[in-house]
DNA sequence: CCTACCGATCGGTAGG
DNA sequence: CCTACCGATCGGTAGG
């Protein structure tokens, strides 16, 4: 499931075309992890990729279907950089100590130059109701479903309120980090992710 | 220290320009919970308070200026909603856990239209530099500075870290609320919070 | 994928 | 606090 699914045969080559829409999604997910998804405007996108906005709003036919996609392709992005790589490591605590592990890792290294673009766009939409929150609230509804679950497997007692846990403090690290680029913030949500762990483990003996 | 200080001299009856100024700026501070601060505009604002978009500019002298007012009338409400109350509790575990009740309560009783105007506000300055984002996050390093020196009050280890903890699941009850409408997400930030406290004085003993 | 355009709205100003 | 404006930019369309 390549992120040219859904514009390309399976097995065909990619076309120019969704090549060109697939370089649009990547910028637009990165615009809107800074400027929101709201904020996030198709003549600035459009001179950002040196092309014309008409050119470019082709691709989607309104701005609420560039949303929906760029929604898309970060979840598609997120399943690619925390998820999948953390597969390899057996279900449970393991499993989950690898993806908050991978989540910390990238915003630590400031590969994206707005921080996780679920913290701004959940926050940007979660007010503006309509299809794009809807996908916001459905992307994120199903990672803490993942949470809890590895949760259940790692033996943890009330897996939905330490897979609260879990998402606040790695959400929060992203947050404390945007705003005061303090590093600390990933040292400290790391060692909460260990005593969470830890202590579902303690508690099941 | 009322919302009308900086317009009115030191015991001076409110002019009805700075009831006026009091108005537009607690519409102001409820519309950027739900649009964002940046997203908040003066027609809709004008519009909503049935007045020119030029009568209500004439107050603050340009959009950054409402903005950084609206900062501060936010701030002074979460102190009359949040801090002061609590300062009649023990300093200490009992201060942080009125300081969250009443964090977390006024959540729950949908009283803010947008929730918490802090996550909408953060989440949209925090990758856009200038005088809004240095108060935005001034506010937010001082209240946590406050959590933790009440943690240390409370002899609990770590207190930079379980500041962040705390910080981070009030704040992401507010963020799964917005978007999931579960209440239960109360219970799971409660129970949260008196796990911290309850740990941080049983590590003192 | 382009040029050329539309009505609406943005922040802001002039002058009262 | 108002009317009447300004240039810029918004999402979107026509026609190629």
């Amino acid at each position: 499931m390549a992120a040219t699914a859904q514009t390309d045969p399976a097995g065909a080559t990619p076309s120019k075309g969704s090549a060109t829409r697939a370089a649009i999604l990547e910028r637009a997910v990165d615009l809107a992890s800074v400027e929101g998804l709201e904020g996030l405007s198709i003549g600035r996108l459009a001179t950002e990729l040196e092309m014309s906005k008409s050119g470019l709003f082709a691709h989607f036919g309104s701005k609420q279907e560039l949303q929906l996609a760029a929604v898309e392709a970060a979840a598609e992005r997120f399943r690619q950089t925390v998820i999948e790589p953390a597969e390899a490591a057996p279900a449970g605590a393991a499993r989950l100590r690898a993806m908050a592990d991978a989540y910390l890792d990238h915003l630590e290294s400031d590969s994206y130059s707005g921080g996780c673009f679920w913290g701004a766009a959940s926050a940007d939409y979660d007010d503006r109701p309509g299809p794009v929150r809807d996908a916001i609230a459905a992307a994120l509804d199903l990672w803490l479903a993942t949470f809890e679950q590895q949760l259940e497997q790692a033996g943890v007692e009330q897996a939905d309120r330490v897979a609260f846990e879990l998402y606040s403090v790695v959400m929060g690290a992203n947050s404390r980090y945007r705003l005061s680029r303090d590093r600390r913030v990933f040292d400290h949500a790391r060692a909460t992710v260990d005593r969470l762990l830890a202590d579902g483990r303690s508690a099941t003996v």
